[in-house]
DNA sequence: GCCCACTCATGACCTTTGATAAAAAAAGTC
DNA sequence: GACTTTTTTTATCAAAGGTCATGAGTGGGC
């Protein structure tokens, strides 16, 4: 392997940067426009096991995690299959939904109670293009998506090159506040294997 | 599943369809550009097995398909699994390399006798500097990404939520000239398999 | 046309993972 | 702290997939 695992550094993490003051020393040039954007989110606080989206509606929110942990999950014959896990400072939505306005695959729950600000989409919408004049903006908006389709293909990459136990221990290795922080069986599922066969490899292994 | 495959309208697709034809009349603002930037493509004719990249080298042209078919694939303790299969008038390179000039994680390679186009990334940057000032171009290169983005999720969710049967079925039905073009073993390693376990539900299905 | 490399199918056997059930452990709730 | 619920472990058996070996097509190159 030739990297480590990044920080999923996305789109609309970028964009809640933005928000979230990390990059307002970076881009001055919306100084102006702080005020005003910060008025567009909406704190929340839920607790564990809420339901943020379902699986085929429309998604119309980001969500940004001041604390907690939120879960996608996909509906397989009734199981329930986790696709991805999301931590404090990250922002999520179901991404093509959201975008093209077409029926969300996943539902998105929260594991923990959570402290959450979300920002509807034409809220964020009417941001993003005043956004995008600006060159540099534009061009960290721009290696934002590529940052986070890189981040979900070498997720792809270690389905297709390793078995649950590599894949087991890379995540171990590579995302270690996983493991310690959400249920086993969540996990068991996000390594594409049921929670026993986790719990034998964890046994195998130590 | 709520929508079908649709075809990998990748970054470097739109890139290359609007050298190859189909945007210049979407886009008449770069009207008398393209001659200029058709010169920065170099056709190459190349046998079946041909690397065109090495896993390690950093990837500095990106190749368009006029005929034949391409492959990606990757090292796996000596093994090779097939990560993307590419066809006629699509774009290939490694991405992540291309854009991060770090190391390629995959080798491209033909599959059959191809044409192909190349582009070195120093011309191309040029191209995307200028094309990326014209607004319905950067909407619709950023669009590319995007679409990119979730083809390659979808994969993934493929990997997470279908055994090998379902995910051959799916292929068949969804991609069937790849089933009918390549050869089988190449279709076992990118379904996760081995080409005897493709076999046996070949077997099993008809 | 003949040969050789490549491709695919099949059988025998082995390993890993899944399904199910049940018990043990841990975490919440009142 | 006792009770309930959730989570994890263990055991057993079945199924899926991997490994290895073999033989039968197939097709391109000479």
């Amino acid at each position: 392997m030739y990297r480590k695992h990044k920080p999923d550094f996305s789109f609309f993490r970028t964009l809640t940067f933005m928000l979230f003051e990390q990059f307002k020393s970076a881009f001055p040039q919306l100084k102006d426009k702080w005020d005003e954007y910060s008025t567009y989110l909406h704190r929340i606080e839920v607790p564990a096991k809420t339901v943020l989206l379902r699986e085929g509606q429309i998604s119309k929110k980001a969500f940004h995690i001041e604390k907690g942990c939120l879960r996608a999950w996909i509906n397989k014959g009734g199981k329930d299959i986790t696709f991805q896990f999301f931590f404090e400072k990250e922002t999520i939505s179901s991404a093509e939904s959201f975008r093209k306005n077409i029926p969300s695959f996943v539902t998105i729950e929260s594991v923990e109670p959570c402290i959450l600000h979300w920002i509807s989409k034409s809220d964020l919408v009417k941001i993003m293009n005043e956004a995008m004049e600006i060159p540099e903006i534009r061009a960290s908006l721009i290696d934002g998506i590529f940052e986070r389709h890189f981040n979900y293909t070498r997720q792809l990459v270690s389905f297709i090159t390793q078995n649950p136990k590599e894949r087991y221990l890379k995540l171990v290795k590579e995302r270690p506040h996983i493991v310690l922080r959400v249920p086993q069986h969540y996990i068991a599922s996000y390594l594409g294997i049921t929670p026993v066969s986790l719990s034998r490899i964890r046994n195998s292994v130590s």
